[in-house]
DNA sequence: TAATATATGTTGCAAATGCAACATTTTGAG
DNA sequence: CTCAAAATGTTGCATTTGCAACATATATTA
């Protein structure tokens, strides 16, 4: 285990990880592809953090569709009260895509301070804080994509957020189907947007490799 | 000052509060209606804390447009981290709407055990993680929102989320105008909608009072 | 490799929406 | 109370969008 490229972990060596592991209770299961990680009807006050592996957070709502609601990779955490809400009562549950490790730890554990006064306990609160403050970022980000008006508009903010990035040439980080899922408009009339965007002369699209022309 | 009215500081009392804020050091300031609280400019590593008065965070964009993205009213916290993502570059300031009372604490010191082991510090961070939480479920709450294709199925979304919280006769907690803005749509577009929903017999409406007829 | 599933690109059409311009009501300051 | 400002309600019209039904391209698996 190489714990050092979790964020959760990060500036903690992995003898102190499995110390603080140790210290907190926490467990590490293996989950196979396809088994539950978590369900959040039973609510546990736990963060769970993706050793290896990745997995899918998956909504069904009451007419039993599906909808993907995240994907976690290597060092992704996840939990019920990070970031996301289920006013709607729909079942939320975490699959593993492939063979994967998680880590669970209880919230408390977190934020108490502990007996044997772990050395990077500090540490880890800050690190979580980070984690958290990112997720937070992400969402307002992309609250502010969905708050512009028409398709076009939502785009060219997207593609001026991944330019200040990765400069006015970049590749989508998705496919364009999950763009058009993400800025939450259909995905041919995006497709047809897009086109007329490239016929405006304001982009230049090809796949996913995408030239922004004019960076507001 | 009723420290204990603080979510933040919910749990810990008025004198302890005042030990974790010299520990700390943590500044208390006022500000007069008008006055700047901060700027996200010149980014400081600081968390806000609403302790009297109320004030809002303003985003003026490239070509001066202004538009209020957050209130806070007393107990409320505000900072760079906390759900505001910038990536435009607009400026953003926290403006004082009436004679207020901020308090200005540094997140590492949040994070960090202080060195004198405050009693209630862990206390606080756990404070710190629920608020940072409630912000992400209204976050991610909104997102839910503003996904929905139509004002109609935004509205119903938006009023079964009230229902939940206060049944299925409400009141709206925010004036129609505002709510608009909330969904992002046009004001005039949404009432027309609202008629429609009332004809179609799904809600009754009496200005801001609303009867939710079918609940989902 | 072939076969199948998935992703992408295109278009007509009906529905939903933004916008503008206006009337009316409510609120708040003096 | 009076008056002005803000909020609310209404409507016609042009634009944007979702949807459906395609064709084609790419990826995946047997």
């Amino acid at each position: 285990m190489q714990f050092k490229e979790i964020n959760l972990f990060e500036g903690i060596s992995d003898e102190d990880v499995m110390r603080m592991v140790s210290c907190f209770g926490a467990k590490i299961k293996d989950f196979g592809e396809g088994e539950l990680i978590c369900d959040y009807s039973d609510t546990g006050e736990e963060v769970g953090v993706m050793i290896r592996g990745c997995a899918a957070m998956i909504r069904t709502d009451e007419n039993g569709e599906i909808a993907v609601m995240e994907l976690f990779a290597e060092g992704d955490i996840f939990g019920e009260v990070l970031a996301f809400s289920n006013e709607a009562g729909d079942s939320v549950k975490v699959i593993a895509e492939r063979d994967s490790e998680v880590m669970f730890i209880k919230y408390d554990q977190i934020t108490k301070r502990c007996e044997r006064a772990c050395e990077h306990h500090s540490r880890l609160v800050a690190n979580m804080f980070g984690l958290i403050a990112k997720k937070t970022l992400s969402l307002s980000q992309r609250i502010e994509i969905l708050s512009k008006k028409t398709t076009r508009e939502k785009l060219l903010y997207y593609f001026n957020i991944l330019s200040k990035k990765y400069g006015a040439e970049f590749s989508l980080p998705m496919s364009v189907t999950r763009l058009a899922a993400y800025i939450c408009a259909d995905r041919s009339a995006m497709t047809r947007e897009l086109s007329r965007m490239q016929a405006d002369g304001l982009i230049e699209m090809n796949r996913k490799r995408i030239k922004l022309k004019k960076v507001v």
